[in-house]
DNA sequence: TCTGCCGGGTA
DNA sequence: TACCCGGCAGA
């Protein structure tokens, strides 16, 4: 029921395309112009097309692509001096929560999509043309490892493979009202794709016997054309391409995905049809010349790092110990130490910190003071620095940290394979929200 | 080495 | 506010 009303209950799209009418996909996407277009152009010719991307939210499966993962964190951020279009790719370190594509199974499309377990279906998942999901993993790897360029057609090939997607649009039996579809489309750096969710609809055909998505690969210039991530060659993106399909609910071709034809001519008329009204987080302002641009990903970019502020809170940190504990040297007992006292006081130096010097009137107690704050900031240091604080109680509360939960949370009781079952703190990095302690 | 999550960056 | 990640403390 949820399946069909949502097929039907979409509004018109919401760029002004001709065939706006004709299709009833929701149109609240953060899909691109151009592949909404492309969607009209074909839902016209071939019946309607779904938008699972926004209908199935809370089964899509997304992960990030980690093409770039193997190269430096200054070379992940976009060098291109377009701002708008620039992108991270985030880094696979063994604790990184993102999913890395090539790591995508079709165990993992079954639990995200239909939420159960075949436990059959685990790894080695084998497709007739000969050619596996470790091919295409190794294919990643080779991508990730040898540039920072990832090969999109990789990409798409993998992508083909584990959805399985059936070559054979003329398979498609013409009625359109039993049928709905399923787009699988980039979003910022994220792909995010699912099909509608309907039981005993296999997403994953069994028999695996179909081919790959090569027809849909259209080339470069052609995805640039569309407009796909834009057409900036030397961008340091990855091409992602749009991949339209749609479910068979005929009763032979059950649950079997078809792919969406999109030739030439649909993609240049898709092309044609861009306008700046699309709504959705590709925002006006990101589009150049009718060309949608990828928005930068949100989030403390990955390479960045606190250590610079940190160690900035460290000095500053010292220079007030410094200070109050030159407060004990001109008055008899710790008074408070006034500014013109300090000011004229020879071993405060410009930066503020104590030189004493031989020869000088280097009292006793002012080395004392510094003796005393030299020791402490430097424990301070160590302490933040990372050294592990010596002995087993060294604090109590220390820095304000509250003490670690007994409980298991999100992560120990779902694991890093089911992250999108994760709450959203923890999927933060924050503290959980869901077993709380 | 893994887990939990604080601090802070970005949109 | 939502999202994301570096890095630290502790198990
Ligand atoms: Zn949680």
């Amino acid at each position: 029921m949820g399946a069909n009303s949502l097929m039907m209950g979409g509004g018109p799209l919401s760029p002004p395309v001709t065939s706006a009418s004709t299709l009833s996909p929701v149109s609240n996407t953060g899909l691109s112009a151009s592949a909404l277009n492309a969607a009209a152009l074909y839902s016209q010719h071939r019946g309607p097309l779904m938008d699972l991307t926004t209908s199935l939210q809370h089964k899509l499966f997304h992960f990030s692509l980690n093409a770039a993962a193997s190269t430096s964190p200054s070379s992940l951020s976009s060098h291109s001096s377009s701002s708008a279009s620039s992108a991270y790719f985030s880094s696979s370190s063994p604790t990184s929560s993102t999913k890395s594509w090539s790591h995508l199974d079709e165990l993992m499309l079954n639990t995200a999509i239909r939420g159960t377990v075949d436990p059959k279906s685990k790894s080695s998942t084998k497709s007739p043309s000969g050619q596996s999901i470790s091919v295409n993993s190794q294919q990643s790897q080779q991508a990730q490892s040898h540039s920072s360029q990832p090969d999109p057609s990789v990409v798409t090939h993998s992508v083909s493979h584990l959805l399985n997607l059936n070559d054979s649009p003329s398979r498609t039996n013409g009625q359109s009202t039993s049928d709905s579809g399923i787009v699988v489309l980039n979003k910022s750096n994220v792909i995010k794709f699912g099909v509608r969710q309907e039981p005993n609809v296999p997403v994953l055909n069994g028999h695996h016997n179909s081919q790959p998505l090569d027809l849909q690969t259209y080339p470069k210039s052609l995805s640039s054309n569309i407009g796909i991530n834009g057409n900036n060659s030397n961008n340091g993106l990855p091409e992602i391409k749009p991949i339209l399909a749609k479910v068979s609910s005929n009763s032979s071709l059950s649950g079997t995905i078809l792919p969406v034809p999109l030739s030439t001519t649909t993609i240049s008329q898709a092309k044609a049809t861009v306008t700046n009204s699309v709504a959705g987080p590709i925002g006006p302002g990101s589009l150049t010349n009718g060309v949608p641009t990828v928005p930068r990903r949100r989030g403390r970019p990955p390479g960045s790092t606190n250590k610079k502020k940190k160690l900035q809170q460290q000095l500053q940190q010292q220079q007030q110990q410094l200070i109050c504990a030159m407060s004990l040297i001109p008055g008899a007992n710790g008074g408070p130490l006034n500014a013109a006292a300090l000011s004229g006081h020879p071993f405060i130096t410009s930066g503020g910190l104590l030189t004493p010097s031989a020869g000088d009137h280097f009292n006793q107690f002012a080395a004392a003071a510094f003796a005393a704050v030299s020791a402490q900031s430097a424990a301070a240091a160590a302490a933040a620095g990372g050294l592990k604080s010596p002995g087993p109680n060294s604090n109590s509360s220390n820095g304000g940290r509250k003490p670690r939960g007994e409980s298991r949370k999100c992560r120990k009781v779902y694991g890093m394979d089911n992250r999108e079952m994760w709450c959203t703190q923890c999927k933060w990095k924050k503290a959980c929200s869901r077993f709380m302690d």
